[in-house]
DNA sequence: AAAGACACCTGTCCGC
DNA sequence: TGCGGACAGGTGTCTT
């Protein structure tokens, strides 16, 4: 479930239940993860206090710092994660991989089934990790706009779809989101990014930060029931325009949306509004 | 440098 | 009801 809006959502939804709180275990039950959970992972964050939760791109970094070491903890949702506060001796279920149980008897639990999730562990600056040192700026901030796409496209010949979900171009866009802010901006997906005009990309840029920032709030209205939910914002379907909404007429011109694959991913548009 | 294919993994849904 | 195949919100890595 996670994009950008759904990574954001979780952040809010855990910081407060773990910023300022120790952390006193940390059970990996499945370490098997995109990337081995580090065994040092568990002993490293023990005895920390998780001072801060923050978001970069769709990770979450979680800042701690205990008796003997300082560090973050690095974790992503992949396709199928989620985060949930319960009460430490719930019992886990199936997919429950990893809890960071806290003083306060409460637990940070990972769930994922995909297993296409990261739970990484640094002592150094997180925005220096590989993982994390060459991303593209967060589509949210005033380091994004039409200017920085459109110096970015230049000389691109692949779909614009594939180069605005692209991280070093800008991070944060995924499958979904990608296809409705096309749609918002009436660019088709498969135009050459290169050759979209300076204007355009401004209005991109625009509708990319408005139907982000629209489900960011949406997903917040699910914030009450984020930790003793399940955490399954899945009812932003209904503001959708075009995603997994093949046939159904356009808003905006009753054409029927089409569905096409590019860069293996499924990409919806109206071929009559997106050119 | 850029673009495309592929990999990782499980669950669900659809057609037969 | 069972089975096979397609598909799913991500992204690093390897090849061209």
């Amino acid at each position: 479930m996670p994009e950008l809006p759904e990574v954001e959502t979780a952040r809010r939804g855990i910081a407060p239940h773990v910023e300022g709180q120790r952390v006193v275990q940390v059970v990996v039950r499945e370490p098997r993860l995109r990337w081995p959970i580090p065994a040092s992972l568990a002993r490293d964050w023990q005895g920390c206090v998780v001072e801060s939760v923050r978001r970069r791109a769709k990770y979450l970094l979680l800042d701690s710092t205990g008796g003997t070491s300082v560090g973050t903890a690095i974790l992503h949702l992949g396709m199928s994660g989620s985060l949930r506060i319960v009460d430490a001796n719930r019992p886990a279920d199936k997919h429950d991989h990893v809890d960071v149980i806290f003083n306060n008897g409460k637990a940070l639990r990972l769930t994922d089934p995909r297993r296409f999730g990261a739970l990484l562990w640094t002592r150094d600056d997180p925005l220096s990790h590989p993982l994390l040192s060459s991303l593209g700026p967060e589509p949210l901030t005033g380091a994004f706009d039409g200017q920085h796409l459109w110096r970015k496209a230049r000389g691109r010949r692949g779909a614009v779809k594939n180069f605005i979900m692209d991280n070093h171009v800008v991070v944060g866009v995924g499958n979904i989101y990608a296809s409705e802010s096309l749609f918002r901006a009436g660019i088709h997906p498969k135009r050459a990014a290169g050759r979209v005009s300076a204007v355009r990309f401004e209005a991109l840029a625009v509708h990319i930060k408005a139907v982000l920032a629209e489900a960011i709030k949406a997903g917040g209205t699910t914030l009450k029931d984020f930790v003793s939910g399940d955490g399954k914002p899945g009812y932003f379907r209904h503001e959708l325009n075009v995603y997994d909404r093949e046939g159904d007429a356009c808003e905006l011109c009753a054409s029927a949306i089409k569905r096409i694959v590019i860069g293996q991913r499924a990409s919806y548009y109206c071929p009559q509004c997106q050119r």
